[in-house]
DNA sequence: ATAGGGTTAG
């Protein structure tokens, strides 16, 4: 009774745990209790009561006006009560509007929601909105109630909109909506505004508002939360507790979470459970260990959810051992026989990799769930198995287990993985058809399946749709974007993202190689202060992708120095170290840098081999190439591979052995491709060797028919002769076949912005300065006795110029632009998407003396350092 | 009627 008198205080409601505790209490005294303990069907018979009994003036209910229409009312809430949502359906189909009460429609609302039917939910919505009985009323918290409990959130908050709400139940309910499909701003949003309107929170609120900050890390509004939540008495309340503790592990504010379990007095199976999973997140998986150590010790009872959170304990490890007694532990138990047991076991053995034990393990369910699905599913991935893995998930359909958002987020990895976009379009509709296109986390997953399919404009399509992104979803689009060579878009992203989001080490990781791709050295120096103040450039990865990028923005001086604070050197770290100095012509370093990694113990594969042959290539370096293919092969017994072979033919070709790289190549133990050829033929144009170059340029012909680069080389190497008539053949020849050539461009960043010279586009920036400047370079170049292939062209036919060079020379005008626009002494950094072209190179060498400023020019295949009127390729290009 | 720990995903 006293809790009755209770009631009268509006503090009762925020005071726990009496207070959960009092709600049954005080309908126990309504004289339900019995029947909510022990069915479901009184529990739906009592609901349809109590809005009954609350919506009728009192007396009323007892004096039926219209005695047919109140049998037929409670015949229909009879069907409700029996649970037979067909009967109530047809009855309510073919009843007058009119004829139906509000405490029917409360109980088949109610009906719908407990069976998650949505179409009848819709069809008695629809009714409602045709009849005169309007939702001001109980009707609309049960609607919203009935499309939340349907996974029709857009609909439920629509009407929730509508209507006033005090009642805190129904906004708990959101905020877990909200929270359940990952749109964690949106619960935060709700929460702020409840406070707005006075409705108090409860405890339930603030489990779900702390899962939320938690998921966002938001570490200060969680604290504030707990100040508020202390206030309110919640403070030694289990449930709250408990939330708490996990909200701190979430944060990784693991002594947080601890002084909170060391204070409690009064600890559950929940909160030690909390304890080894918070551990396990926060990759202290041994103390989790010791936790439940800890609680055997005790004697504390141990339920299924600890099993599982030690099983996760051991998955992080990766202590199979460890796992295979907790197995054996678990059959002791009895617990083997419990499906969620079987489930982390099963994906403990997958993610272990004993693909074996999993299977084994999947095949002896009793009955298999929708987990147990999907971790074979993802473990098929991880292997690679794509089709058995799209084949479960066929099978798992026929089954009649319905796929969750984890079963398809795994299918669309595997998917991605094995690149069938035709699979990835059908699961999209599936998705579509099923309303899981709101969750974040599938969302992510579908752009990833575009992304890796090449299809990022679908990828795209999906984001810009997504009401929230996550740091996932940025990155999925800055690493798709970055793989499918689209390098614009990419830091275009990443600029954008930075005004939601704080990028994190895999948004560093995916757009640093864009930078490296367009020679941004200032967007790419951004990016490093970004990874110092964040802290980030402890990651391996992001060290060497740093590394990278200033190698390949031509910075190797700060790339060394960075290569040399990179803490722990693995692989990766040291090819990108040889391939830069390789492509900058420091052939000498890179075979220090070659022989400094393998005194570290690190063993080279074929990778490596590549980065050092093509360094010996760029650098001339015949012999230490020949060394260097020799223990590839025979003390690391590693079989050679076409670009290895391509590397060895340009070496021998470059220094005139032409006849020994031909029958090199007719001795390889594969079959040359065009870019084999292609290295002989351009040591063919070196040494002017027009028969040989005939033949060789024939096999490249062949294998690339639409390559227009050999073709381009092959009239070259004519007019180079003055061979006009082969030139002339060979034209007409390149008509017949329709060839797109990429068109030349060059480009330069000044002040972080990109300055673009296409070939053909008339049009840039200080057009009339940089001819001007050009003409007087001409000018000075012939005073001075150089030698322009391109005017001895040009002598014998003005229209010879182009066609014969294939060259718009757009990075002579990007090299004009830079010395206009860039402070004096500051280097000049061109990027060019082609080979660089004789004539250009000649006038950079010029040019890099005249004006006394040091060029660096990136062409497709290397740097070229022009300073003082030499370069840094010494002909090696 | 909604919540706190545990399995599956990006």
């Amino acid at each position: 009774m006293l809790l009755i008198t209770q009631t009268t205080s509006t503090n009762m409601w925020v005071s726990p745990p009496h207070h959960s505790q009092g709600e049954d209490s005080i309908r126990n005294h309504n004289g339900f209790v019995s029947f909510i303990k022990f069915s479901r069907i009184s529990r739906l018979s009592s609901n349809a009561y109590n809005s009954y009994t609350t919506v009728l003036p009192s007396g009323f209910s007892k004096q039926p006006i219209n005695q047919p229409i109140r049998d037929f009312n409670t015949q229909i809430r009879k069907f409700c009560e029996m649970g037979n949502l067909k009967m109530v359906m047809d009855l309510v189909s073919n009843a007058k509007k009119s004829e139906l009460e509000l405490a029917t429609y409360c109980s088949i609302l109610q009906l719908c929601a407990d069976v998650k039917s949505l179409d009848d939910g819709r069809k008695v919505h629809s009714i409602i909105d045709s009849s005169d009985i309007g939702i001001h009323n109980a009707l609309g918290p049960k609607l919203v109630f009935m499309y939340l409990s349907c996974g029709d959130l857009t609909d439920g908050r629509r009407i929730f909109d509508k209507i006033a709400n005090e009642k805190v139940f129904l906004w708990n309910m959101l905020l877990n909506e909200y929270a359940k499909i990952g749109n964690f701003e949106e619960s935060i949003i709700l929460y702020e505004k409840m406070q707005e309107l006075g409705v108090e929170a409860n405890s339930y609120t603030f489990s779900c508002i702390l899962k939320c900050y938690a998921a966002k890390k938001s570490v200060a509004q969680g604290e504030r939360v707990h100040g508020y939540l202390l206030r309110l008495g919640f403070g030694s309340y289990n449930p709250v507790v408990n939330s708490l503790i996990s909200f701190y592990f979430k944060c990784g504010r693991t002594d947080s979470a601890c002084k909170l379990f060391d204070k409690m007095c009064d600890r559950d199976v929940i909160t030690w459970n909390s304890m080894i999973s918070g551990y396990t997140v926060n990759n202290l998986a041994d103390k989790g260990i010791e936790v439940f150590i800890d609680m055997l010790t005790m004697g504390i009872r141990v339920d299924l959810a600890t099993i599982i959170s030690v099983l996760a304990a051991c998955v992080n490890i990766g202590v199979i051992s460890l796992g295979r007694s907790l197995h054996a532990y678990a059959i002791k138990a009895g617990l083997n026989k419990e499906i969620t047991v079987n489930n982390i076991l099963l994906d403990m053995y997958s993610k272990c990799g004993d693909m074996d034990s999993a299977t084994q393990i999947f095949h002896n369910l009793g009955e298999r769930s929708v987990v147990s699905c999907t971790s074979m599913i993802a473990g098929y991935a991880r292997d690679g198995l794509s089709d058995k893995a799209i084949a479960l998930f066929h099978e798992m359909k026929m089954e009649g287990i319905k796929p969750d958002i984890f079963s398809v987020t795994s299918i669309l990895h595997a998917c991605a993985c094995s690149g069938s976009l035709e699979n990835g379009k059908e699961l999209h509709n599936y998705i579509r058809a099923n309303n899981m296109d709101l969750n974040v986390p599938v969302s992510n997953a579908l752009m990833d399946m575009y992304a890796k399919s090449g299809s990022m404009d679908d990828a795209l399509s999906i984001f810009s749709q997504m009401p929230i992104k996550d740091t996932v979803s940025w990155n999925t689009m800055i690493a798709g974007y970055s793989k499918n060579s689209m390098p614009n878009e990419a830091i275009h992203l990443f600029v954008a993202m930075q005004q939601e989001l704080k990028p994190d080490i895999i948004t560093v990781t995916c757009v640093l190689p864009s930078c490296a791709s367009l020679a941004a050295l200032d967007r790419g120096r951004e990016v490093h202060a970004h990874i110092l103040r964040n802290g980030l450039a402890l990651d391996n990865h992001v060290s060497n992708a740093l590394v990278d990028m200033y190698v390949k923005c031509g910075a190797l001086v700060l790339a060394r120095s960075l290569f040399d604070k990179t803490p722990v050197k693995n692989l990766v770290s040291w090819i990108v170290m040889i391939a830069g100095y390789g492509m900058h012509g420091f052939g000498r370093e890179a075979i220090a840098a070659f022989k400094e990694m393998r005194k570290t113990g690190i063993v080279p594969d074929e990778v490596s081999f590549i980065s050092i042959l093509c360094a010996c290539s760029h650098s001339g370096l015949l012999h230490e190439g020949w060394r260097f293919f020799d223990i590839m092969r025979n003390d690391c017994k590693i079989e050679p591979k076409l670009e290895h072979y391509a590397c060895m033919v340009d070496l021998l070709a470059r220094s005139g052995k032409l006849s020994k790289a031909y029958g090199f190549i007719e001795t390889m133990p594969i079959e040359p491709n065009a870019a084999v050829w292609g290295a002989l033929l351009r040591g063919c144009r070196i040494h002017h060797d027009i028969k040989l170059a005939e033949k060789v340029a024939e096999h490249a012909f062949e294998l690339e028919p639409d390559n227009m680069g050999y073709y381009v080389l092959l009239a070259n190497i004519y007019a180079e002769a003055q061979k006009w008539e082969e030139v002339k053949e060979l034209k007409e020849r390149i008509g017949r076949h329709s060839l797109r050539k990429n068109p030349d461009c060059s480009w330069i960043e000044v002040k972080g912005k990109h300055h673009i010279f296409v070939d053909g586009v008339n049009s840039y920036p200080q057009a009339k300065k940089i001819d001007s400047l050009l003409k007087k370079w001409s000018t000075k170049m012939k005073e001075e006795g150089y030698f322009l292939r391109l005017n001895y062209a040009l002598t014998k036919g003005e229209q010879m110029q182009k066609e014969t060079t294939f060259c718009g020379h757009t990075e002579r005008l990007a090299m004009a632009f830079g010395i206009l626009s860039l402070p004096p002494r500051k280097v000049i950094r061109i990027t060019k998407n082609l080979r660089v072209c004789i004539d250009c190179h000649e006038v950079a060498k010029y040019v890099s003396k005249m004006v006394g400023r040091e060029i660096v020019l990136r062409d497709s295949n290397r740097f070229h350092q022009f300073k003082n009127g030499s370069c840094s390729c010494r002909g090696y290009w």
